[in-house]
Formats: structure tokens, sequence, C-alpha cells
DNA sequence: TGGGAGTGCTTTTTT
DNA sequence: AGCACTCCCA
């Protein structure tokens, strides 16, 4: 028990022996978040306050899930593997599985990840002959979900006009097809979950008199859903536990609501508020520079980050000439680095953007440095993987028409758009899924369609009795599938992954041990969705990281460069243009790229980057007037002079129009202010400019005859 | 059916 | 620029 507390600073001691009460705890960056829930959960259960039964720990993603799991049992001496820890998504899902009747679910009902959700949209639309360019199905996707994250049904959305109406309409369909199909998106299994438990009263009872204790992590990122959810499970006197940092709340885009600490504050606990500021992870100037920056947020809820670790070294700033100077200075820097024995995977470049990447790899590839760029396609996403789960989903759940579409004609069995448009209208017609209604079909099309069917049927037979891995060895090899990777030229490695997939079943067995309701199949198509798998190859090995730094949140490194700190790249134009909200967005964003290193941080920016397919002429980010100067030690002293090393491109297309006036120079014009040519036309009397004269007047076209412009 | 050409988009992303 | 997606033809 001492052990427990032993060398926690006084705040963390406070929040985690913190009396049964709803509280929030404000933890900054790097002040030991993840340790106070664990440890809060630990002491809970060790002091005998609640069993592990009463528990509930929620997050986010797997992998805080996963890393709290671990914590956990590493603190105490229980068996943690039947405690509700895990994910929002994760945890709803398997209420609603163990009382998937009274939520209206078949047992084995599936989950629709992001791409199954989008095909099923197209398909509607076309069923319905909805033009999806008026009704970009992305866009209906987002609003589906926008509505469902708000816990706003079909019926009970707002509709304000006719286009709103039709969505809804389509929002409506999409129901009833998901419904129909016996399948969940992402944001139904919190919706549903949610409705259940309000409508069912002993349910609710059960649960809420079951959890004691609710821990929620990241609670920045929650949305109005998910706090709806955390509030009801919590109405029958459970205590929440909630930790988050409004600094760094970053996923505004994707609904979060920053305001529901707010809110929280407010609900539930104004006089158990802990702040934990110190921090344990960077040196002084970095933590300067970060709270620098994040000052110029309006209403926070404050928080102010120290360590006693000492200032370490200035910040790094370098101004590179171009995209490919900036990635030259970066590896080089790095190469450095490692000479001087710092671990390659100590060394993270982040950038705002993954396009950004590129330049970045060429460079590390060029110069022999080992990489990894994370982000990208995973596991569970790739075709192979999809094909042969959406012949496993058939076999569960023939009704599952956006598995029966993905495989029906994979590989390929004379089954065409034609057939496939006759048995879509059938299966309308019909009101049944495609599987059902194949039966109807007649001519050429009926016994393609039957043959698919019957394969299915002989899949199902043929594995019913089988242990899951041995059900998907069966079916990759029996459908076809591997057959055709065989036969393509490229399908060395889409085989690796479908032996991989079987491995993963395999590992999915031993861990779960106890299969859940609905059989091992359903239960590792659910694992398949909510997962879709930090799988990828080449972990441990010595190598650069690079990521987003929306990638970068909860990582922490020795060394960090930020990259393309550019005004309109970061903060990003897009989220400039939302306004103040938008910027503030983009500010905590820079503050959690900020507060990633420990020793030490580069920043840097280009005069000119290769975007779209076009240069841009680039301006440094407002953010490197948000930090001290006294805190920077800039590298590159030369003045901005035209560069010798210009990168061989843009110099050409530059040559002036008139009055020594080209594309990169800054001007002033009496009207608009400071700004940078960033385009020219014509010659002489007719030349015109494009200037780029930021955030007040924005992009102008202006006659050089008429307007003056003054090069500065 | 399948590939080649043409078209359009392009912030961040977990579940 | 690079990628995904569509369309059209052999």
């Amino acid at each position: 028990m001492s052990d427990l507390l032993a060398n926690l600073n006084p705040p963390q001691l406070q929040a985690v022996t913190l009396p049964p009460v709803h509280a929030l705890i404000l933890a900054g960056a790097g002040s030991g978040k993840t340790r106070v829930l664990t440890t809060r959960i630990a002491w809970l259960i060790s002091t005998g306050q609640v069993g592990p039964h009463g528990v509930m720990a929620v997050t986010f993603t797997n992998k805080a899930a996963k890393e709290m799991t671990a914590r956990l049992s590493a603190l105490v001496p229980i068996n943690v593997r039947g405690m509700w820890i895990g994910t929002f998504h994760g945890l709803c899902n398997r209420l609603l599985r163990a009382h998937y009747r009274e939520a209206g679910l078949p047992q084995t009902f599936q989950i629709l990840d992001s791409a199954d959700q989008l095909a099923m949209v197209k398909r509607l639309l076309k069923n319905l002959n909805i033009d999806d360019e008026k009704y970009p199905p992305r866009e209906l996707c987002h609003f589906i979900n926008a509505h469902k994250e708000q816990g706003v049904r079909a019926g009970q959305a707002e509709v304000y006009d006719h286009y709103t109406q039709k969505r809804v309409e389509i929002y409506a369909e999409y129901e009833a097809q998901c419904n129909r199909e016996g399948v969940c998106d992402f944001a139904e299994l919190l919706l549903r979950c949610f409705e259940l438990l309000q409508r069912n009263e002993p349910l609710r009872t059960h649960y809420q008199q079951r959890f004691r204790h609710i821990l929620v992590d990241e609670f920045q990122d929650t949305n109005k859903l998910q706090y709806a959810w955390l509030q009801l499970l919590a109405g029958g006197g459970a205590r929440l536990f909630a930790v988050g940092d409004d600094d760094q709340s970053i996923y505004r885009f994707r609904g979060a609501e920053v305001g529901n600490m707010r809110d929280f504050e407010r609900d539930y606990c104004a006089d158990n508020i802990i702040r934990l500021e110190q921090n344990y992870r960077s040196h002084g100037n970095i933590l300067a520079a970060a709270n620098a920056i994040i000052k110029y947020n309006r209403e926070r809820l404050g928080k102010n980050l120290w360590t006693d670790a000492g200032d370490g070294e200035p910040i790094r700033a370098f101004e590179a000439y171009s995209d490919i100077d900036e990635a030259r200075f970066i590896v080089d820097e790095i190469r450095e680095l490692v000479r001087d024995g710092v671990p390659a995977t100590q060394c993270a470049i982040l950038y705002r953007s993954n396009a950004q990447s590129r330049v970045l790899e060429h460079e590390l590839f060029t110069k022999g440095v080992p990489y990894k760029v994370y982000g990208g396609l995973r596991f569970f996403e790739r075709q192979e993987v999809k094909h042969a789960l959406a012949y496993l989903r058939l076999l569960g759940n023939p009704d599952d028409d956006t598995a029966f579409l993905r495989v029906v004609n994979f590989p390929t069995r004379g089954i065409g758009a034609r057939s496939l448009e006759n048995l879509q209208a059938a299966a309308h017609q019909m009101n049944s899924s495609l599987y059902n209604a194949a039966a109807s079909l007649t001519g050429k099309a009926g016994q393609t369609v039957g043959a698919f069917i019957r394969l299915v049927e002989t899949l199902r037979q043929e594995t019913e009795k089988l242990p899951l891995p041995e059900i998907i060895e069966h079916v990759v090899e029996k459908s076809g599938l591997a057959q055709h990777y065989r036969l393509e030229k490229e399908g060395q490695e889409r085989l690796e992954n479908l032996d991989e997939l079987i491995n993963a079943a395999a590992t999915f067995v031993d861990d779960e041990g106890a299969i859940g309701e609905g059989g091992a199949l359903a239960s590792f198509l659910a694992h398949a969705s909510l997962e879709s798998g930090e799988h990828q190859a080449g972990e441990g090995q010595e190598a650069v990281q690079l990521m987003s730094v929306h990638a970068a949140k909860g990582l922490e490194f020795d060394i960090v460069f930020i990259s393309g700190l550019e005004q309109g790249l970061f903060p990003h134009e897009n989220a400039v243009s939302e306004g103040r909200d938008g910027l503030e967005e983009e500010r905590r964003l820079m503050y959690v790229a900020v507060t990633r290193a420990r020793q030490r941080l580069y920043l840097s920016c280009a005069q000119t980057r290769m975007l779209h397919g076009q240069t841009r002429y680039c301006t440094a980010s407002s953010f490197f007037d948000e930090i001290p100067e006294e805190l920077l030690l800039k590298l590159n002293k030369k003045a901005a002079a035209p560069a010798p090393t210009w990168g061989g491109y843009a110099a050409a297309s530059s040559e002036p129009v008139a009055g020594g006036l080209r594309v990169g120079q800054s001007v002033e014009h009496a009207k608009f202010g400071l700004g940078v040519i960033v385009a020219t036309e014509g010659r002489g009397a007719d030349a015109r400019v494009q200037v780029n004269f930021g955030g007040g007047a924005g992009m102008k076209w202006l006659a050089l005859e008429y307007a003056k412009l003054t090069p500065v």
C-alpha cells in the first residue's frame, strides 16, 4: 500500500486518495496522468472501497486501454481480465453483445467501419436514385455521424431547408438499411447503448448499481453523446473521475466538445478540481515555450506547467529556403545526433499534415537513415484482409449486404454490374437482403449468383465445427482468395497478410480465452472492426519516427523536430478561416507538439514549399512570434538573402514582370498592407500580380498599372 | 472483365 | 505531385 503511493507528488497523491466524490483532474502534458488514473483504481481496490467488478475505466484508444490494463495489473494482484476497462466503443459493444435482444440487434451483429459505412451510403444513394454529386457520400456520413454523436435520430433531426430535409431522409433510409442488415456503425454502438440504458430501467439500474467508480481518460476528447452516456451510467450514485487537459483538445473536428470539461465542472464537482502541473518530461525552456504559446488562448481552465529539471537547451529555430532544404537540415541534424549516440527512435519529426512526410522520407532514404512513418493503412483495413473478413461476415450474417457486395464477385466469377443491379432491384422490392433475394434471380445471373450463394453455404457447413483459425484458413483457401493472390504479380505480400490474419485469430483465441456471446467468430470480427490494428511490421527497429502532430499525442521523445511551421500550413489555413476557435485549436496542436520533447526541440519552416503540385511562398508561422525571443536559438544567422542553393526550381518562373516585382517578393500596399507575390501574369502595362496579404485582405489579383506596390 | 486514360481532390483521425 | 475514383473501350 505505502508502495503504491510512494513517489507521488502532493497533487497526485491528493487525486489518487480522494474520497468517493466526483472529481476533475486537470492533467497537464507529461504530468503523470496515466499513473494517477491507474493508481487511483489500484488504491480504491486495495483499500477495499470497491471490488474490481465495480470499476469502469474508459479511454479513447485501444492502446491507452491496453496500457492502463497492463499498468494496473502490475500494481494490484488481481485478475484485470474481466474488468470493464476499454474504449467507449469497446465497452458499448460488450454491453450490446450481452443484451443484444433488448437492444434489438441480431446476436451476431456486425460493426461497420468508416469504409463500410461509406460504401453503404453510396449503395443507398444508387438505390434511391439520388445524385451523389449533389449529396456527396462523405458529407452524408459526416452528417449522419454528427447527428448520432449529438444523440439525434433521423426522426428528431432539425430540418431547416430542402437540402437538409433530403439529407435527413437519407439518414432515415440509412438507419432502416442498417437495421435490416443487422449492422452498427461506430457511432451507432454508442447511441444504441445509450438508448438501451435510457429505455430499459432494470438494465440501467443494474449497471448503475454495479459501477461505483467510473474513470475517464482524455476527457477533453469526449463528445456530447459520450458525456451523456457517462452521466447516465453514473446516475445511480457512481463517482466520476475525469482526467483531461483542455489545452490538449485537438479533436474538435470530429465532434469532441472541450465544453464538456466546463459542463462537468458545473454538473459535478465545483469543489474537487485538482491540477497536475508538475511536468516530468521536458526541460524548462521547452515548457516555457509551451506555456507562452498556449497563453494566447482564451477561455482556458487555467494551468501552468513547471519542472524542476532545469532550463535545458534553448529551442533551435531554423528557416530554410525550401522544403527540400528543410528536410536536408533536419536529416543532417539527426545524423549528427545519432553519431553522438542518440538512439534514432528517440528522434521524432512531426508535421501538421501527412503530405509533408514525402520530402522528409525522400531525404532520409537518400541518406540511408532508417525511418518509420506512422499513420496510413492499418492491418485490418487492407483490402485482402477486408475481403477475407467479408466472407467470414457472411458466414455469421448473410444479410450483411456490405460484405456480400464486397466479395460476390471477388475473385471474379462472372457476376457483372448488370446482374448485381437486377439483384439489388429484386432485394429492394422484396425488402430483403441481397443474399435472400438471390434465389429469385433467373437466367444467367441466377446461375452465377446462385453458385456464389452455394459457395457461402458450403463454406458455412464445412467450417461449422472448426476452431477459429482453421475457419479462416479454410475460407481463405476455398473462397479462391488465396489462389487469386497466388496468381497476382504483387500478391505475395497479400498472401502473407492473409497468413497473418490466421495468426491474429489464433492469438485472439489464446488471449481472450472466454469467448463472448455469439461465438468466437463474431467476437473476432468485432475485434477486427474495433481494433483496426497497430499491426505494423518493423516494430522496435532503430528508426527515426515520422508522424503527424495528432498522431504524436500521448508520446514523448528526447529530440523533436516540428517541421513546416509556416503560415497557412501550421496554423493551417482552413482552421484559420474558421475564425478564432479554429486558430485556438491549431495553437493547442502546437502546444501538444512542443510538449512531446524531453531534451531538445527544433522548430523549422521553409520559404517555399511544394504543395498540391505548386510551389507556395510562405511566411513563418505566427507561432514563432508567440515564443519569447530569449528561448530561441536561431540556427541560420545568415540573412534571408536569395539563396545560391535555391533548390533549382521556382527561379525560372519568377522572372520579374515589372519594376523588379517577381514571385516571392514581399510588397506593401497602401490599403492591404504587407503581402507576398505568389503569381504573376502578363508583361508591362498589362501585368498583374497575385498577392497574398495574409489574414487581413487575403489573396488579391492586382493590376500593376493601378495598384501601387512597393517592394519591401 | 480488366486495364488505360481522364478527372478531381487534397488537415488532422479513432472507433 | 500523387492518389483514388470513374468511365470507356478492347
